[in-house]
DNA sequence: GCGGTGCCTGTAATCGATTACATCAAGCTT
DNA sequence: AAGCTTGATGTAATCGATTACAGGCACCGC
């Protein structure tokens, strides 16, 4: 009754030919005769044939599939680089598998399992946050499947990756508002242990140093990138009987937050203090004010980094050179920063 | 040298047992004797054995794996529902493969051959747009994969579906503003075509034909659901002569980007206009101002459309009840929203 | 007329698991 | 003591493709 679904014998027998012809007329046309292609390619047509992707996968050994660790598949910040991956995976006739490593999964190891399991050819890591004994474990050489970080990565860990520049970045916000005559510069966090973070952080401390501006440890707010932070960040602001005329902050989410609590207490941006964000995520250039920001280029994080995961899949592991590529970023300046002392914080 | 990775012979030789005892010892343990399962779990750690996914699936003709289609992955109203996904795949041991199906893919029907080619064993569809002919095809009896469509459906489809209320959710909006005073009420679309669009006006012009209020043409504004047709559509307001005091966006974009471009030009909400967003993105309750909005249960969307497919996998297709969950929507009122008059839009 | 060359196609092994069926030993019933 | 049940394990078929290898056939040159 219900005809389960053509296999590769059903065409064969009904193109009149053995399942090897039929195969190589649906992969490698060039070696059959014209008229048994024509034959096959019509008891396909016929059947509704349509090559079963496991079998395929399991006698040649590879998936035709990447996955991307996500940190947090509700953060719209990835929602681009995803694209990216999806975009230059589809052009290589590949797919994407997501997994999202803040999830609890069935399985405790289940995360640990896509990489041997041959459920992927490769994988892409958007978490530096990821326990190095999950990626470590592979180290048995030949069985390591390959491996590219974006965005963040593990620090001394033998891993391609994908990154910005975010000291250059964080020095460039940085070197802005200095600019613009800032001298009390303050900055807003991501979440402790954050490669990004730190690298942000560093930068920011690094152009200050560089700048000879005064370094507050009570202008460093802490964060965790997300919106509802960047409020908390405000009212930290807020309590400071000597507050920074400008921060930066290490997320637009956090930037956002910082700007949108300020509004609410009636104080506005950027006449009464500066913000520059990093990021710049779709709402950066509506928002009220306009954010200026760090663009990172997402979808290129994205492209990028799927296809140097998949460049090294089909060089069949025999290259085992690790590659750093560095995207740069560049500042966008809109409107939420502004020259200090327009109409600016009340100075002591 | 670059010793394979083991398999299961492999790891019953090391343990003296044959494979089909080591393959019991992994999924169905009580079946084995308790020093046989020991042997068996001591040889898995001693060859660093791991099942190969690919042969199960192929054997089991499974694949525990199911396919997202996205209408746009760059568009962030769509990571929750994402995140929903994945969670709820996690939890019954599935993982998720998201397409972008706006992407140009390899394989012409890369997409359509998603279905056929076991590489999933079900469907979850986020793109109401899709030509029914690459899912019609299926109709085969006993061919069709299990599919769910969510948030956005096929009219008249013999789909499962996972919906909001799109009318009610447009009524309770339009209803809000009346209740504040408003008369003149216009409504940003989405794109033509679109069933949320569709839905979304019926839902406006009922609830405006309901209360007996004018329902002019020029006040339905063309858009897309984007920031930018947000942009376009306030630029159209700002040429009206009879402007509407108050305006329902079908999309929290578009509402931010109608807030932000009448900001620009120097127009206030709420005092100048009154604004409604729909789907209550993350942004929404921190943009300036806060938006009222309608609330869309993202997460559960996902985690519903999800549960309800994976049901419809693990029930080996026997059901073929079509099921229409439809989840309910909520006003949130924030401060986009004012009472008609405080120092409203200048009536003629 | 015979071996050599290409071109096309078929046979059968293979990828790595799962599982129906067979087997075998031990314990129990009557 | 024969027969039956039960539990544990092994044997081999199977899932659906790909592909190494082996023909078969036509045509060629000598």
């Amino acid at each position: 009754m219900d005809k389960k679904t053509p296999n590769i014998q059903d065409v064969a027998r009904e193109a009149g030919v053995s399942t090897a012809t039929v195969s190589r007329a649906i992969s490698n046309p060039s070696v059959v005769s014209a008229a048994t292609r024509e034959a096959v390619l019509e008891a396909i047509r016929s059947t509704g044939y349509h090559t079963n992707m496991v079998a395929r996968n399991l006698r040649q050994r590879r998936t035709g599939a990447i996955v991307v660790l996500v940190p947090n598949l509700g953060n719209p910040f990835f929602s681009r680089i995803l694209a990216g991956v999806e975009q230059a995976a589809a052009q290589a006739g590949f797919s994407v598998l997501i997994v999202d490593t803040k999830q609890p999964h069935a399985n405790e190891n289940q995360l640990f399992t896509y990489l041997h399991s041959a459920r992927a050819d490769g994988l892409i890591v958007l978490d530096g946050s990821l326990p190095l004994e999950f990626l470590g474990e592979m180290d048995a050489p030949g069985r390591m499947p390959p491996i590219v970080f974006a965005c963040e990565w593990i620090a001394d860990s033998p891993f391609s990756k994908v990154v910005i520049d975010n000291e250059a970045g964080s020095a460039t916000a940085v070197r802005h508002l200095h600019e613009l005559g800032h001298r009390r510069i303050g900055h807003v966090m991501g979440p402790p242990g954050n490669v990004l973070t730190e690298t942000r952080r560093e930068g920011t401390r690094a152009a200050l140093a560089d700048l000879g501006v005064e370094i507050a440890p009570e202008w460093f707010f802490s964060g965790d990138f997300s919106l509802h932070s960047g409020v908390e960040a405000a009212r930290q602001w807020l309590t400071l009987k000597r507050r920074p005329s400008a921060v930066f902050c290490a997320s637009d989410q956090m930037a956002c937050g910082f700007i949108s609590e300020l509004s609410m207490e009636g104080y506005s941006v950027p006449d009464d203090v500066s913000v520059v964000g990093f990021d710049d995520i779709d709402i950066a250039q509506r928002f009220i004010p306009p954010l200026t920001t760090i663009h990172q280029p997402r979808t290129q994080i994205g492209t990028t980094a799927a296809k140097a995961l998949i460049e090294r899949i089909n060089s069949e592991g025999r290259e085992r050179t690790i590659a750093h590529q560095v995207l740069t970023v560049e500042l966008v300046e809109r409107k939420s920063t502004a020259p200090l002392g327009q109409s600016a914080v009340k100075q002591d």
